[in-house]
DNA sequence: ACTGAAAATGACGCGCG
DNA sequence: CGCGCGTCATTTTCAGT
């Protein structure tokens, strides 16, 4: 990973899209050696996919919930358990297992309130293992940003 | 936004290098009215861009840490200050209003404690109309999911 | 469906560490 | 001596008509 490396990873992060020449010229390569590096990122598995950026909001996912989740025995089988089933709703976004009371954190998202109560007492609170659950509503989204900041600035 | 759209917009997520004729016949298309839906999604901004998905283990960034902003006010012209602010760090990937005290949660991503310290340090806390600072480390990620969840049973 | 164009792939020679 | 870059030619594949 040198910068040529950072370059190319900051550019296909904005665009993933480029087109190998366009790259190349970005981060000042000719194209083979620029295709080889990408195909090394990729296996490498620094990249490891392409897809479209969607807006929640457009197609009626306005609503982020941030669920803190407390089990009820906090080992490493319990945690694996709960994840193996949190895994399978796809209305959780991100999990994090958390410092500190050693808990859950989920971000989900939902077309409104009720459909996230649905979501809430339907699936979430049949998943086995949990103590309880506490829920915090965002009001509006000011950042998701979707490109790390990679190089010595934050590119 | 018809089930077809849905079908193409989920595709993208998936596979955002996917080929017009790929696209066409997974969504029971033929290419060219295919290629006028992507067309109209994307002026439509309900698909804003195209990127690749990078691993923050491997770019060197491992640590997520959520940080719970409160402001000396709340009003609106607080806010705008405050998100004007904190768009220019590149370490914030995500910026939330919440609901309930009325602050502000961030996750910030950086190669360690020490980094993160300094960046709370150097940046974070000099920004405008800030009462208090709480965070909150994740110790593992156990979900970052890229593609929203489409269509009746969630793409 | 066709045509024109552009990019990915592979082979080869070169320079630098 | 080996690794990585550059140039060239070939083949495939995509977008526009």
């Amino acid at each position: 990973m040198d910068d040529i490396d950072r370059r190319i990873v900051a550019a296909l992060q904005r665009d993933g899209r480029i087109t190998n020449v366009e790259l190349a010229e970005l981060v000042g390569l000719s194209p083979t050696p620029c295709a080889r590096r990408v195909a090394r990122l990729e296996a490498e598995e620094v990249i490891t996919g392409y897809g479209a950026r969607v807006d929640p909001v457009r197609v009626g996912l306005p609503v982020s919930i941030f669920v803190s989740v407390e089990l009820e025995r906090q080992d490493r089988e319990a945690i694996t358990t709960f994840e193996r089933a949190v895994v399978t709703l796809p209305e959780v976004m991100e999990c994090y297992l958390m410092t500190g009371s050693r808990d859950i954190l989920l971000r989900v998202v939902a077309e409104d309130l009720t459909t996230f109560n649905h979501f809430l007492e339907e699936r979430l609170m049949r998943l086995p293992g949990i103590r309880s659950i506490r829920s915090n509503f965002a009001l509006r989204t000011l950042i998701r940003r979707q490109s790390l900041p990679l190089g010595p600035n934050g590119s």
